[in-house]
DNA sequence: CCTCATTCCTGCGGGC
DNA sequence: TGCCCGCAGGAATGAG
């Protein structure tokens, strides 16, 4: 699933092959990838026909072009969302659902989803920061991160840390792979309530978000290739230096307990049963009067 | 205001 | 063989 580096891997493709392209003619293949488009996809061709994209941003896992009229694309990839690069000659992709075509010619740039989860649509005046957008914290990478505030917003909440680090209003970029990873190397448990981590144990796991992310984007970036704008986020540069995430029943790499695997907010969290206790006591939820 | 469950979607693989 | 069900999960949404 696309995280922060595998976005930040596209971002940096759609840079080298998109800016200062000027577009030709858009295609909407299927309705819902710019169901976030309210006025819909007669506007979405029109508004974009003759424009010309300037720069390709990112904050937390959504990116947004924008463009020389002051308005900006914004795309967010969901789960399976692709952009590729394609010379007009090759096949359509059975989940193509949109395609842009520029004035130099090929390549085009498709956007392929099979679930339907990620989507397109246009900001107007958002080139700076869509407000659209607005919401999203900061990642951990950017230099204007501000640790000390996380500390105080993680504490502040009366919640548990793995939904804390995959609240994109509190920090951004972090998903379910990479925060299991992160709290793996913290020797966390995710429903560790926030309220109750010091100072400090806040930090460190700051501090191994960074590591976990930082690493992904290093191996992103080798197996980057110029001309196929990769964002499989399925493929294996970074699964072979998972230490938790997908490896239920395996020895865990520090200790050798078998990893676990706990439902948690409709989805799967794994974890060292050694490394990780699970904390002892569940908060009892305050009566009020 | 804050927290959290629900919902969207489709291909794949296991079980029967 | 073929069907059904669970699973993968980011984030908007509305409930409480």
């Amino acid at each position: 699933m696309p995280e922060l580096p595998e976005v930040e891997t596209v971002r940096n493709g759609l840079l080298a092959w998109t800016v200062g392209r000027p577009i030709e003619a858009v295609e909407v293949l299927h309705p819902r990838a710019i169901r976030r488009h309210a006025p819909g996809a007669v506007d979405f061709v029109d508004a974009l026909a003759g424009r010309t994209v300037t720069d390709v941003r990112r904050r937390g896992k959504y990116l947004w072009l924008p463009l020389d009229n002051g308005d900006a694309i914004i795309a967010h990839l969901g789960m399976s969302g692709q952009f590729r690069l394609a010379s007009s000659s090759t096949p359509d992709d059975t989940h193509l659902r949109v395609r842009f075509r520029f004035a130099d010619g090929d390549p085009q740039l498709r956007f392929v989803d099979q679930r339907t989860f990620g989507g397109l649509s246009i900001s107007p005046g958002g080139a700076e920061l869509p407000d659209e957008i607005a919401h999203i914290a900061r990642d951990p990478m950017d230099p204007q991160f501000d640790d000390a505030e996380f500390v105080k917003a993680v504490r502040r909440r009366r919640s548990e840390i793995k939904r804390a680090l995959l609240d994109q209003s509190l920090i951004s970029g972090v998903g379910n792979i990479y925060a299991d990873e992160a709290l793996w190397r913290a020797k966390l448990h995710g429903a560790r309530p926030t309220d109750a981590l010091t100072k400090p144990a806040v930090l460190r796991l700051l501090g191994h978000v960074r590591d976990v992310l930082g690493e992904a984007l290093l191996a992103g970036g080798t197996s980057f290739d110029s001309l196929y704008v990769n964002v499989n986020g399925e493929s294996g540069y970074f699964d072979r230096s998972l230490a938790v995430y997908g490896r239920e029943g395996l020895p865990c790499l520090r200790c050798g307990t078998l990893i676990r695997r706990e439902s948690f907010m409709n989805r799967s969290s794994y974890s060292c049963p050694t490394c990780q206790p699970r904390p002892r006591h569940r908060r009892v939820p305050l009566v009020r009067a």
